[in-house]
DNA sequence: TTAGTGCATCTTAACACTGAGCTTTTGGTC
DNA sequence: GACCAAAAGCTCAGTGTTAAGATGCACTAA
């Protein structure tokens, strides 16, 4: 098996034109950031046509499994489903509505306040999504097969510390923002 | 600086659940691709405010930046687009239109194969996106700003080596799914 | 030559998601 | 009781994806 990290990849090539181009500039941000938004969606499409062979689409599966992992009665709100999960609250709308088609889900309303939508497993759907998350995790364990157990650990923490680096430039900037108006 | 490796952030809290609800199943990659599908979100919706207050789309952004590296006469045709950006082909038809209503780009069309299109910056593209580049790779190096040299070399380094990883399973897959037809 | 076939290239059409604005409901506050 | 701001979900225009369609090119063979 060779190091790959050693051949040239299609960021390397970026950011060689760059360099080329623009040698006033410093595109070294690319190799990481433009690395990230690749190998992301290499993984949303390895996901999605995996997803597919299940009759399920990547944000189906996402809704599903939000409601399993959350315990009985597998049931949240619309918005609860918005903020933890990859969609916005048209989105999930959207969504909802088709899960309702397909008997995965079914939409719930309280008399408390009569506002909010529960969107509930049905046994159809959790039958579904416990079939579907067993394989998706294998899935993802062999698209990580190249990569030995201390550097999944060191990515994972990396990738945790870059979040939150990502998350606190983005509370400064948009608080600078707030201010000026 | 804190460390915050050692604080639980949203991933950490999915996999506790799973392992509640689903003990007989390892969701350890979950740590790894979940917080990289997350991170990836995160970044495109701090870039793509950025390019709305320029007047770009994400997309456009892409679009423009290819055009500008690959140097003069900045000049693409609309596949070579497809697979060099983050775009298909029919959503690099929809963009050049947009681009082309904005007078950013222009079509080409050769007398030698008149299939292809070229997308070619004009002169307004080339003074917008030399503007936005310099500004973007700012944006970029502070979004990454709680990491080190060493921490982000070491990122990069893992990204190069997972995506080779990814690549390699869809191959596999893709292959055995072609035999088995 | 020219008809045929397969491939390449871009465009179109059906469907899915985003973001912003809208409607309904709730819970104060006067 | 009447307002009003906030909260929750829904609607809609815009943008993207995938798959099918339209057009053009190149090569083969009668």
């Amino acid at each position: 098996m060779s190091d790959t990290t050693k051949d040239a990849d299609a960021i390397d090539r970026i950011v060689a034109d760059w360099e080329r181009e623009r040698p006033d500039l410093d595109p070294s941000s690319i190799g990481v950031l433009g690395r990230l938004m690749r190998l992301a969606n290499q993984v949303r499409a390895v996901e999605s046509s995996y997803f597919d062979e299940n009759g399920l689409t990547l944000a189906s599966f996402d809704v599903l499994a939000n409601l399993r992992r959350s315990g009985p009665p597998h049931r949240k709100t619309a918005g609860e489903l918005a903020t933890s999960s990859m969609l916005t609250t048209g989105g999930i709308t959207f969504r909802l509505d088709r899960m309702e088609e397909q008997n995965l889900i079914e939409r719930v309303r309280t008399r408390e306040d009569r506002r909010v939508v529960y969107a509930q497993l049905t046994a159809h759907g959790k039958a579904v999504i416990d079939e579907a998350f067993g394989k998706h995790l294998d899935n993802q364990r062999q698209m990580l097969n190249g990569l030995t157990e201390s550097e999944l650990d060191q990515l994972a923490a990396l990738l945790k510390k870059a979040e939150a680096s990502v998350v606190a430039f983005d509370a400064k900037a948009t608080d600078a923002a707030g201010q000026a108006s």
